[in-house]
DNA sequence: ATAAGTTATGAAACCGCTTTCAAGCCATAT
DNA sequence: ATATGGCTTGAAAGCGGTTTCATAACTTAT
């Protein structure tokens, strides 16, 4: 076996195209970067050297130079929630096959170490960066948008106007709530999510403005706290039927939690969707597949990842971009039936 | 509370820090890499320096003068299954911390796109590559862990040795189907995965073996090919039960295909476990939560990306590592129940 | 025709760090 | 005492671009 086609031992770099084109290098740097006007027969000769060469700017001399990175930074919370994951896979999906790539660096929930994380990506002079979900404080952000491009995904941050993607979570929630009274359901429970969670607290109160614009009254002994998760949900079902009080449905804040509530009831024989409904929010993919298939919001995440990549490159390159609307839809599957 | 100040204005450089301790910048670099001996007390010097003026290195500086750029390729493919999704993250959270960060690109499970995504991380001159999963054709792979370090993860390449991680999945899905075989079970329906896809071969034969030592005779009308998705296996079960041959058990090749057939064999109002006993392969968060919840097999997926990415550095920078074995693990839940 | 203003282009400085090279020091061997 | 060799260490040469600055080549105005 010869050397294989994939020669690229030694790299072309910005000299060799020079040399070629008959032309200094800053010619060449110009044309790369189109920042001053070249005549039409250098510029020519130098496209065409590039093509033959096959030349690729070294990212590091760029960047060292003052250039850009071709880099984008991502900052993650808590992955493992498929909310979030989905949107990182749009942002990477967006990315690739660009001549962009995305760096990421997890906050795991704690603002200081996402502090730490921004700090990280900056030290590697990303040209932008993009913030899923999370909850740095507002004042850690601080002018975090004026130092470089910014676009925050699934959270909204108030000063940063058109830099978010978001769905409505309160209206998303009341929609939800609204179709369980719409079935007949007056005693409707609500499991929440962490407590001081944005989302959490939006579809609360959604939740809370849907009973009451339906002239219900909100009990608080059907409103138990979970955190998010499965566990919590199966608790959460166990405290309300503790409780005692009698409910016809039940509101989680997210699928996962909504699965836990289902499993629990299912372990004492309640059936889903004779005895009590549910609703969920997220729409992840097991819940079309759920037993049965779960009534649930759907938030298009993975759309919301790919529009936030695009929105964040016309950014840095100083081009307009338009981030369109990102609208929640409630999927009615099986899980949610009329109050007989 | 910690410096809030976020100064950094102007960076530090390694001159600034050989001035400071009153040595050349060489030396500075010396005490930098460790790479060359240094007297101790300019070494001292240089350290004190670094830590009182809060120096960090210039990655891309370093990088262009040709050392490394701490930064780790991962090249996924098919992002968003659970199983993949889940050794990424243990990937990012092994790394965060770490002065390395992860550069993700998607291979789309096409293999021309998964190797222009591996030139580009090269490109990007990676310390290291991550390969998970994915089915990057041997030939391609060519010479690439003689190029750079390479660990591959939830994906086996056969001369590779200790630089892959991931599960036996024949002798795991053999376990799978000696479980179903012990409870009683005869005839076992197998929902495969995707077809030419390593995992699914060797599930099949796992799952073949096991037939075959306790002397059943494998039933292709009970075999259905998947896609390792949830429709697949509503569709696989819809084949099964329209073939008309009884089965007792279903053994599909992962979670969300269980997940399908547990849902069509609802809408038939066959009931699990009691009618149909059900496993699955890679438990998934949800399958805990299932209803019923779902026996299935456990890839310890977080754990292997995290073990992946600690061994990849360390085999940057030349230490011995040790891929621990990575044993997969029967979860029994209420899925399955012994044949009456 | 001459002064003044535009361009297009190359030379050179610089980005921050690694590494080669040669020199300076000392201790040991002859 | 002189030659030999092992360490440390600073100077300087890159790495591959970007950008400032000055110059040469043309225009356009006077």
């Amino acid at each position: 076996m010869k050397t294989p086609a994939t020669s690229s031992r030694k790299n072309v770099t910005i000299n060799d195209i020079a040399r070629q084109a008959k032309v200094s290098k800053s010619t060449v740097s110009r044309v790369l970067n189109d920042s001053t006007p070249v005549n039409q027969d250098k510029r020519e000769a130098v496209l065409e050297a590039m093509k033959t060469m096959n030349f690729e700017p070294n990212i590091f001399a760029r960047s060292l130079a003052g250039g850009q990175t071709k880099t984008i930074g991502v900052l993650t919370q808590n992955i493992g929630s498929p909310f979030y994951d989905s949107i990182a896979q749009g942002i990477l999906a967006r990315l690739t096959g660009t001549t962009y790539s995305p760096i990421f660096a997890d906050g795991q929930w704690n603002p200081e170490i996402g502090q730490s994380a921004v700090e990280t990506l900056i030290g590697r002079k990303v040209d932008g960066l993009i913030l899923v979900g999370g909850r740095l404080p507002i004042e850690q952000l601080g002018d975090l948008k004026e130092r470089l491009p910014c676009i925050a995904v699934g959270r909204k941050i108030d000063d940063w106007g058109s830099q978010c993607v978001h769905v409505d979570n309160m209206a998303a929630a009341q929609q939800a709530t609204e179709y369980l009274i719409k079935l007949g359901h007056k005693q409707i429970a609500h499991i929440t999510g962490i407590k001081d969670h944005p989302d959490s607290i939006n579809r609360h109160e959604g939740y809370l403005k849907a009973l009451k614009d339906a002239a219900i009254e909100a009990d608080h002994d059907l409103i138990v706290e979970g955190r998010f998760d499965g566990d919590s949900g199966v608790e959460a079902v166990n405290k309300l039927l503790s409780r005692g009080k009698k409910f016809t449905a039940v509101f989680a804040a997210n699928d996962m939690s909504a699965y836990g509530a289902r499993l629990a009831l299912y372990r004492q024989g309640i059936r889903v969707p004779e005895d009590v409904s549910i609703v969920g929010f997220d729409d992840q993919l097991e819940s079309s597949f759920a037993t049965p298939p779960l009534t649930s919001i759907r938030q298009p995440a993975r759309e919301m990842g790919d529009a936030a990549a695009e929105a964040l490159v016309k950014l840095i390159n100083k081009q307009s971009y338009e981030l369109p609307e990102f609208p929640s839809e409630l999927i009615i599957r099986e899980s949610t039936t009329a109050l007989s």
